[in-house]
Parts: C-alpha cells; sequence; structure tokens
DNA sequence: GTTAGCACTCTATGTTGCTGAGTGCTAATG
DNA sequence: CATTAGCACTCAGCAACATAGAGTGCTAAC
C-alpha cells in the first residue's frame, strides 16, 4: 500500500476530477488542471502504475481513467481533506434546529430534507430507538361500552396505545382503579424487572379483571420486543441528477430498494465501527442491489446513548469530503435537538 | 358529442389498443384484431372523424392514432366496461384485510402496498382526518422536573401528546389535581363548545397553576388546527416499467412532485365529486407538472362519516377499467376495516 | 527520470439510404 | 351512397458507413 507522494496527487487528481465531471480522466488534463509540475507522458506512466495496483480502471482503451472501489477507498482513508461547511450552510443547519418542532417525527423529517437538500443525494434517517426505559404512567380508558384504550408512557418520553375489549359490566370507574393500582405497582420499573410475585400481587388485587390485565400487560410485553424505529427518506429524485442514474433500469432499482424499508433499516443499523462517520463503497455495502452506490452513515445519540442514525445514500462516485462534514455536523445537531426536545429547554 | 356506433367501437379499440400496447394503433390492426366487420379503409376514414373531432390524435403523418385527452374522458365516461376483480384478487383483498394489525397507520400503510401491487401504478393514500370529536380524557404526566407531558384522547380514539415545561416546584400531585379538573369541566365536550364561562371556571380553580393551564389548553387549541394526516405511497417504482417514464426527465417530474407531501395532500383532497370513484386524466389534475398522468381516486369513510382518500396514480394510458374497480373495493373493505379497529371486532 | 513525438485505438457523432408501417386520396364496386 | 381496393406519399427507425477527437503506449531524445 505504499505509494509515492506523485503517485498520491495523480491518484488524488483522477478521483477528485471524476468526482467533479463524472468523465474519465486523461493524463492531459491532469496536468493542466492539476499543476503537478510534470508532463502528461510522466502521468501517464504513473497512471499505468496506479491501474496496475488496482486503484484506477480504464473503461476502454482511448477513455481516460476512473476510480476503482480501490481507488476511493484510499482516497478516502488518506488523500481526502474534510471539507469545511461554508458559513451559509452552518446557517442553514442552525437555522433549522432551531425552528420550533412538535414531535421527534417532524425534527427527524425537517433534518431528512435538509440532509438530500445539502448533499444533494438521498438522505436515510433512522428514528430514535430509545429503548423501553420504565414506566411512568399507565391509563385504560373506556372509550365505549366494551371497547377500551390503554396508554403507556415511558420515562424516555416514548408514548404508547392501544385498543382492547373488555366486557360490557366494566365502568369508567374500574378502568380509574386498574389504572390505579398498575401505576402504584409498576412506576419507575423497566420492564425486564418486573417479577412474577409482583404480577402475582396484581392480579390478586385486580382478580376480577384478570381478562383485561391480560390484554394490557399484552401491550407491555410488545413494547419490549417492538421495533419503534421509523425510517425517513428524502431527495432520492436527487439522484437523478446524476448522470449514473440516467440509465432507467439503475433509477429502477434503486427505486426497490428504497422501498424495502427492512432493507434500509438494515442497511442503516449494520454500521462498520458503530461510533462516528462511516463510509461504505460500492460492494463494501453488503447488498449486491445497489453497488454503485456508496453510503456515508454516522450515529446520532440522546444523552450520550446512541439513539437512531442518519445516512447518505448516493452513487461511488460522490463528494466524499462534503458530504462526510455535512453529515457529521447533521448528526451534532440532531443529538442537540433531541436532547433539548425530550429533556426540555432548561439544558 | 353525438356518435354513430361505428365511431364509438373504432374509438373504443383506439383506446384500448393504447392502452395494452403503448403503441399508436393503426387502421389495419384495428381491422384484423377487433372485427368491426369493415376494412381498413373504412376505419380510415372513421378515424379522421374522430380526430377532426378531436378524440384522438397522429403523433407523426405515417404512425397510427392515439387517444387524445378527450377521448380517454369519452372512454371512461361512456364506453368502458367496469372489469370484475379476479377470484384471485378479491381473495388477495379479502386475506389482507383480514390480517390482525395495531394500528390505523399499518391498516393504511399494507392497503397501501397492496393497491400498487395490484394496479402496477403509485398509490396514495391519506390517513383518516376524523375531526376533532370530543374528549374523552386528559392526562398531565411529570416526567421529571421542570417538564411534563399533556395528552388527551379524543372520542374517535384519536390520541395527541405534547412536552410543556412546568415550574420547578410542580408535583406530581399537582398534575393529578390538574388532570382531574380538566377530565371533569371538559369530558365529553367538541373542543369547539369550549365555552369562555367554562375556561375561566377552570382558571378560578385552578389558580395556582395559570401557566400550566396555558400550555395544556394551548394543546387544545391547536387541535383543532392540526391537520392529523398522513400521506402513504407505494410502488413509485412500478411507473418505471410503463414505458412513457423510459425518459429520466418524465421520471425526475414524477419524483419531485411525489417528494412533494402537500402537493399530493390537496390532489388527494380536492376530488371532483366528493363521493364514489373519481377519475382525472392529464390536465384535468391541475397541475401542470403531471399532464400525461391520471388519478383515479375515491373517499373512504368511516361510520358514514368522510374520513379519507385513496387514490392511483398512473399515466394517462391507465388501465381505468381495472383500476377503477380495484380503487372501488379497496375503499369498501379499507373503510370496513377500519371501522373495525375504531369500533372494536364486535361490530 | 522525464518528455516530445507519433502511430494506434476506440467511442461518439454525424450522414446517408433503406425499409416498412401507416396514411389520404381516387376511382371502382355493390 | 357508403364501402373498399389500389396507389402514391410520408416519415420514424434502423443499419451501415465515415469522420473526428480524445487518449493511450511506445520509442527515442534530452
Amino acid at each position: 500500500m505504499k505509494m509515492d507522494e506523485r503517485k498520491q496527487k495523480v491518484l488524488m487528481a483522477v478521483v477528485q476530477d471524476f468526482i467533479a465531471t463524472a468523465e474519465p480522466v486523461g493524463s492531459r488534463t491532469i496536468a493542466k488542471k492539476y499543476r503537478l509540475g510534470v508532463s502528461p507522458a510522466t502521468i501517464r506512466n504513473e497512471m499505468a502504475d496506479l491501474e496496475e495496483q488496482g486503484y484506477i480502471e480504464q473503461p476502454h482503451t482511448s477513455a481516460g481513467r476512473i476510480p476503482s472501489q480501490l481507488g476511493y477507498r484510499y482516497y478516502v482513508d488518506y488523500l481526502m481533506q474534510k471539507k469545511e461547511l461554508s458559513a451559509e450552510q452552518e446557517e442553514l443547519i442552525r437555522r433549522q434546529f432551531e425552528k420550533k418542532v412538535r414531535d421527534v417525527g417532524e425534527v427527524i423529517q425537517k433534518a431528512g430534507q435538509l440532509l438530500s437538500h445539502l448533499t444533494q443525494y438521498a438522505s436515510i434517517i433512522i428514528s430514535p430507538q430509545l429503548g423501553a426505559g420504565s414506566f411512568k404512567h399507565i391509563q385504560l380508558i373506556l372509550m365505549r361500552p366494551s371497547q377500551a384504550m390503554v396508554i403507556v408512557v415511558m420515562d424516555n418520553g416514548s408514548l404508547h396505545h392501544r385498543y382492547i375489549e373488555v366486557p360490557e359490566s366494566i365502568t369508567t370507574a374500574d378502568m380509574e382503579t386498574i389504572s390505579g393500582v398498575l401505576n402504584a405497582k409498576l412506576q419507575g420499573l423497566t420492564i425486564e424487572s418486573i417479577k412474577v410475585t409482583l404480577l402475582k400481587e396484581i392480579y390478586f388485587e385486580l382478580a376480577r379483571h384478570k381478562h383485561i390485565l391480560d390484554l394490557a400487560l399484552e401491550l407491555l410485553h410488545d413494547l419490549m420486543l417492538k421495533k419503534e424505529d421509523k425510517i425517513y427518506l428524502g431527495g432520492v429524485f436527487n439522484m437523478l441528477n446524476q448522470p449514473e442514474f440516467h440509465n432507467i433500469e439503475k433509477v429502477k432499482t434503486l427505486l426497490s430498494i428504497i422501498e424495502q424499508e427492512d432493507l434500509l433499516r438494515e442497511l442503516l443499523t449494520n454500521q462498520g465501527s458503530g461510533e462516528g462517520v462511516t463510509v461504505r463503497i460500492g460492494d463494501e455495502i453488503k447488498h449486491r442491489e445497489i453497488r454503485e452506490c456508496s453510503m456515508i452513515t454516522a450515529p446520532y445519540s440522546i444523552c450520550g446513548r446512541q439513539a437512531g442514525s442518519i445516512g447518505v445514500l448516493g452513487p461511488t462516485r460522490m463528494e466524499y469530503a462534503k458530504v462526510v462534514s455535512i453529515v457529521e455536523s447533521m448528526t451534532r445537531n440532531l443529538s442537540r435537538a433531541m436532547e433539548r426536545m425530550i429533556l426540555g429547554p432548561g439544558k
């Protein structure tokens, strides 16, 4: 993997120029635009070497070179220098996150829009998985004879509900009783920490309402298993501006992938390092349908706990330097916005 | 608008054949395939007439004819005969709606997937706008010092929440008191019917907590204005199989439209008749970006009250007969499923 | 080691000509 | 008088061909 400085410069030129123009890059272009102080012929020699080592390739004999996946990887790992966001972009992000929003979904939606706007690629964001947390409040409400609603509020601010069927004889007062007992017994506990003995106690106290308890506790049980996450997607049509998607077939595969939520979730969840920005190039994304795409993802956290991830999906010919900075900045801001929302603006 | 029978048959042949093949239809084709018992020459004469009257057009001199918007309109209004769903399709729908689902969002999501699967076009569904309804339950919960959550349950089963800031001095007991008073005073009322005198009463009783009341009542107020609806979209990539979208530019406009939720909402809400299936062809959809598309929409209802709409978006060359039947059946089933979910399976 | 020069390769683009589908018109037909 | 056969005409689409130009690799000179 050792590479003398000039080779690095040539590789860098190839990658940067190809990212900018989407056209194979020739030796003349590099000599002229990137002022390496040597002639095209020399560059041709270097390029021949680089090709041999697998960093660049030639689409056909009389064309310039384009970076291979290996080439992009080398660029991202060793050559690329982070591009600071412009003041304008910083401002845009800052103002976006200052806006008043009502719920987590809205924050994320807006963040996604901004992310795809700034990068001009598709954005994918996964909403926070807060973990179940502990019970804050449980409420049963009789909606009409024989139908009720169970509401559970967790201390992390998440809210869950379910409709259940109850015997016709049940009254609003019964509901209050049940809610009262459940609240008293369960408050502050996490789902995992509910003991059988405690359950027995509850069933004993509310023996008359065994049926309702079963249903209510079923909701609690589901909470443990439930994937609360949602996938937010934006700016897919940006991708169509990229020349690599002028071919309909590619657009079709792209779209069919993008409509599969489960796949997106997997792509966003199985991140490499688990911390900081991850760049995956082409095949490094394990799904063969999206070779020719790269993903830049990063987890965001709430109060130090990893909560969800944001990501950008674009062609392998992606503006890595720019996107990495944007993703970084967005995670920071998003984390902050979430914390403010959940903990209150005090801190 | 009078048209003799043979002309109608010719027009019908042109429309049907073009819908099936996406190729301009010639006189020979019609004579051969549609057995009108006359020669191509006669059909040519009829076609010339139809063109003069604006029902069909010729892309270029040496090509067959394609239906104009007017032609499609005539076809939909007078010629098309509804195509019954196949047993298989019926079965698919029935089974889909039998599945157990947890919430309204899930029903809709599944319905959208099915709709786009059956039609092979894009599906758009707007979630129920139930109207505000009347209060069933209001609950304030202290999440941590100085932060609380307001939960409001309406009698139509909808659930709303908001985080608010409260003075540090507030205790859980205070919250219970406030909840209690609000419940007692507001239960059963609609938002509109809250009188100033009643508010005064509440403020009087809870004078100490004026600040919290303000915030809680703000949520109630927002409920009146709030658009609760969500847009669900599916099967966009089906559209790419249609030859009219082999052109990237068109795909791009299509996608950029589809990413604008507000626009979709408008398209789905401003329906013509307001009842039953509406077919809008090309320019009849008022947005110039989607000329060359048609929409088939229908409202679904819950307990007789119109709740939301479902729609199919496809090229003007759409299989109207088929899609109309599918949309009809889907609204029926969706309405039923929603009612079952909200009222409980009893009825 | 670097570079100028040159022959070579191959894509992209433009030109031309042909084919075939489809038309409109005219004159013949029942 | 509506219908139809026949025919000349039009034009998109395709294939065959020629051309231009970008870029290469090699060789020989610096």
